[in-house]
DNA sequence: TCCGTCATGTTATGAAGTTACACTTGGCTT
DNA sequence: AAGCCAAGTGTAACTTCATAACATGACGGA
């Protein structure tokens, strides 16, 4: 993870910041891969990155509508793949929706926590996790290629605003 | 786990033994709980039962139907929905999709391992998973709930069959 | 027997995701 | 410059997944 420090989503912080970082570094990577990097793309990015919660494609494609692009469904779900496959976003099993990687440019198959008093997502690191399931997964002898893993729970800010 | 051993869904097996078990000890699971195993319930365990795959709720909605019980969607949604409540099920979140378990009685919220070749399902233990997992979690402030661990690979089966 | 609760069934609707196809754009070849 | 091709963007139409709202039936206890 970065010097943000795990979990960052969950505490106060300069969003700002955050999220302009993140754009930078996609724009790099893109570059740096021979993709990329549309209006429609980048806009969806950029709503992407927004907050830290999820949104569903729809939602995406409703922001995106009413700036000017497509309106149908193939225009969202199409610029979330192509996040989703150059490692920009991520999508999340238990929601049916997709939020911006905040640390881009890392090797990374990440855990998410997921609160569901505010629907504030965070990405922490699931190597521990994905070594232990290797593990146990190679006793039946099932090769392991892609792992969810998500979490959900209370975060700090709820915990401490609603006992 | 069982006696059976772990990913035990990935090697040939007496299947009518492992189906019939798991139905005996739903019975009696829910005759202890004061849950009614009514007949479509019943029925749609044991269609889920008939082997180690998850089946989408329209595929099990058209197997009710068949065998004149209702042909709507809640039909089917209500009883995986018990079932799933009960432990005697599990959805599969990257599959819409639900499975039989196959070792009910045992607390337990395993992670799955999913052959994305023959589709076949098995449940491993997610202990030391969810331990790590609380352990990063906390490290956030973050109080962890229920956690889905899913993978997707290549069974031993699948492995064998096409290298 | 009356009543409340749970269970089952229906219609209708909403949410999520895909297929197929037309048009444009921008780079590359000739 | 003209021609060509691949990638990107847009649309319509449709499939799949899931729930809301409501009516009826079964069952056990007062
Ligand atoms: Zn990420
Ligand atoms: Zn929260
Ligand atoms: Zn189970
Ligand atoms: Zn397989």
């Amino acid at each position: 993870m970065t010097s943000d420090g795990i979990g960052a989503a969950f505490a106060p912080h300069d969003h700002s910041h955050c999220s302009a970082r993140a754009l930078a570094d996609a724009a790099e990577r893109l570059a740096s891969e021979g993709a990329r990097l549309t209006p429609v793309r980048r806009r969806t990015l950029e709503i992407l990155l927004e907050n830290h919660r999820a949104m569903g494609a729809y939602e995406v494609l409703d922001r995106l509508a009413a700036e000017g692009f497509g309106r149908q469904p193939p225009v969202a779900y199409r610029a979330l793949e192509f996040l989703v496959q150059h490692g920009l976003a991520h999508r999340l099993q238990r929601l049916n929706a997709f939020a911006a990687c905040l640390h881009p440019g890392e090797e990374h198959q990440p855990a998410f926590l997921i609160c569901d008093r505010c629907d504030r997502i965070a990405e922490v690191p699931s190597g521990p996790m994905r070594a232990a399931l290797a593990e146990v997964a190679a006793g039946s002898g099932f090769a392991v290629d892609r792992v969810t893993v998500e979490a959900v729970g209370t975060c700090a800010i709820c915990a401490e605003d609603r006992g």
